[in-house]
DNA sequence: ATTTGACAAGAAAACGTTTTCTCGTTAAGC
DNA sequence: GCTTAACGAGAAAACGTTTTCTTGTCAAAT
């Protein structure tokens, strides 16, 4: 079971290995019939170029190192599957790390894929910035693209989803549908601030001035501290529908919600940022604002392979569009079940 | 912004190249202060070996090979994270892949990762057996180690959660409770038979000797396969409660549920195999089967660097013990919200 | 006092590729 | 018809490690 190798291959094709190599890498010419001979030479021995001399020796790898926030979240699955996705049409493969939303395991796994010596790095930054983590990254010349998450001050390709006017479309079907006591909960995260951005913006754009300041709230991007966030809200204010910035929220205030026997639409109206998959199965099947997840995962990879081919472009930032999918929580008509 | 290779620690500690090899891997006596000089330039220099320098030449790789079956399912969410915790507390890394359930898709894995050098690889297999997959990776003497699905006539290293152990008790428990028109759904993959084994089991327990034809059903792993054969089901039988034996199962149950507006569980009863991180939010809080998800995971990293360091012992089977969390859908008494 | 063995550490080989160098052949340009 | 450029393919170097081989020193044994 000795492993084949190039040698072996040149030997049966009775061509030398340079010219094996270049076969396989075809960047060079080659006479036609040397190229059949040692085409035929690999698939009689079955022979596998080994990566790890590949990577040694041409100072490139084609592993991709991925690092999420939270692999738990659905938002990201869907995200890792466009990457991968992505990456294996590339001939690449992905390392995925999860940094569960701590800067220190954001830099250990950096640190990690790094001397793994991948080709490029696509990253879910942590909510207490990782902005000199990454222009570190950068300095050693190793590509990368950031999701989901801006990162300021620093120059860096960015794909995320357009947080604000989502929120905004969000806001302006509760508003469109009559209610005027609107609560957002934002999570403590970077989008949550676009987010809220956009759930003003839908208020002064529809002539109601400034929202309450009681019914600008920050949860967690944890959904039992969305819960208590929601108790809280629905006992002390006056509201008569949520805008829930980010799934996690969603579903914490669903909690909340049926915990305290609300009508929904009656009482409350509900759309929330994110879509899930189950949504429709839901305690209460939720209108939601959905990113293109999958989408999302898919161009970061694009835009990592153009930047390892062309380090010295400028940086991109690519807003991707998002999607009002309505449901029964805010009582519009919407299509049946979906 | 040159690499720094062990040729300049070497250098800059004044020793050969050998003996930071040796410091490095510290199976070897070295003089303490040659050690002591060695780390310190290591330090200084900020020295990180190259991987794949170290994979040539010591033919051994650090990463892992996870194959799943189908990576938006929150079972293998959770097993995955399990794997990815205990792979990196040993030092080693994982590449992911998802099979999406398809034989073609697991082949073309096993490939990739093999043309990787992993060291291992822990695979869920697909629906139609891979026996000969799993064969001919184990004679090209890769460690593997199978989870979730038991692949019979292969002798490999095996951990999976007691299937039939849990179905048992579901439906012991739907019995307990006074149900006897107890349906079963089943996925039409392997774990799918051994939950249908503890299914008869548990009405031959109770002395109601076996249970009706009509009420063991054939659903689909995917939820919209198992809605269309709940559907068929209340319409057209008398049943009083449902096991549905997988989590994709019992969401297409539960949408059918809501659908035709049966009451729960008063009209009908349910317990599931599988959780699910948000169960407590669905339409239906089901009561659920749970499998330690991430100790399968973990459990199934620990058996494969076993056998990668062992590659002659014995085949071990491992066989996880599974929990009844009892919720709202069943009528029992129950801690209130878990 | 000489030989032998053990041991520490440097020198060199090896891992399996890609890339650069070199050389011989052929075609084009004057 | 001679020179030169272009090109195709083999030889050899290189990538950064680990591992094997070699050498030198020192202690123990004869």
């Amino acid at each position: 079971m000795a492993r084949v190798t190039i040698q072996d291959v040149a030997k049966r094709a009775t061509v030398s290995i340079s010219t094996v190599s270049r076969v396989l890498n075809n960047n060079d010419t080659v006479a036609e019939d040397l190229r059949e001979r040692v085409l035929q030479a690999i698939s009689e021995l079955g022979y596998e170029p080994d990566r790890a001399a590949q990577r040694l020796r041409s100072r490139k790898s084609d592993v991709l190192g991925l690092i999420v926030a939270d692999i738990q979240n659905p938002h990201f699955v869907s995200v890792i599957q466009g990457v991968q996705d992505a990456a294996y049409r590339n001939g690449m493969n992905i390392i995925l790390c999860d940094t569960d939303e701590s800067p220190g395991r954001f830099s250990e796994n950096v640190h990690v894929l790094q001397a793994e010596s991948v080709a490029g790095l696509i990253v879910v930054p942590t909510p207490s910035g990782n902005a000199d983590a990454l222009r570190s990254i950068q300095k050693d010349n190793v590509p990368v693209v950031v999701l989901d998450r801006a990162v300021d001050g620093v120059a860096i390709d960015t794909v995320m989803a357009d947080n604000t006017a989502g929120a905004q479309a969000a806001v302006k079907h509760l508003i469109d549908l009559g209610r005027r006591r609107i609560a957002g909960i934002f999570p403590d995260v970077q989008t949550g601030d676009e987010r809220r951005d956009g759930y003003v913006q839908a208020h002064l754009d529809a002539g109601l001035g400034q929202p309450a300041k009681e019914l600008i709230l920050t949860g967690s991007y944890r959904s039992k501290g969305s819960y208590e966030v929601a108790l809280n809200l629905f006992r002390n204010q006056d509201v008569d529908a949520v805008f829930t910035a980010t799934n996690f929220v969603t579903l914490g205030v669903i909690r909340a919600i049926r915990e305290l026997g609300i009508a929904v639409p009656q009482d409350i109206a509900l759309v929330g940022f994110d879509d899930m998959p189950w949504a429709d199965e839901l305690f209460i099947p939720y209108t939601a604002i959905a990113q293109p997840t999958y989408q999302i995962g898919q161009t970061a990879v694009e835009l990592l392979i153009d930047r390892i081919n062309n380090r010295d472009r400028a940086p991109r930032r690519v807003k991707m569009p998002v999607e009002l999918i309505i449901r029964a929580s805010c009582g519009a008509q919407g299509p049946p079940n979906s």
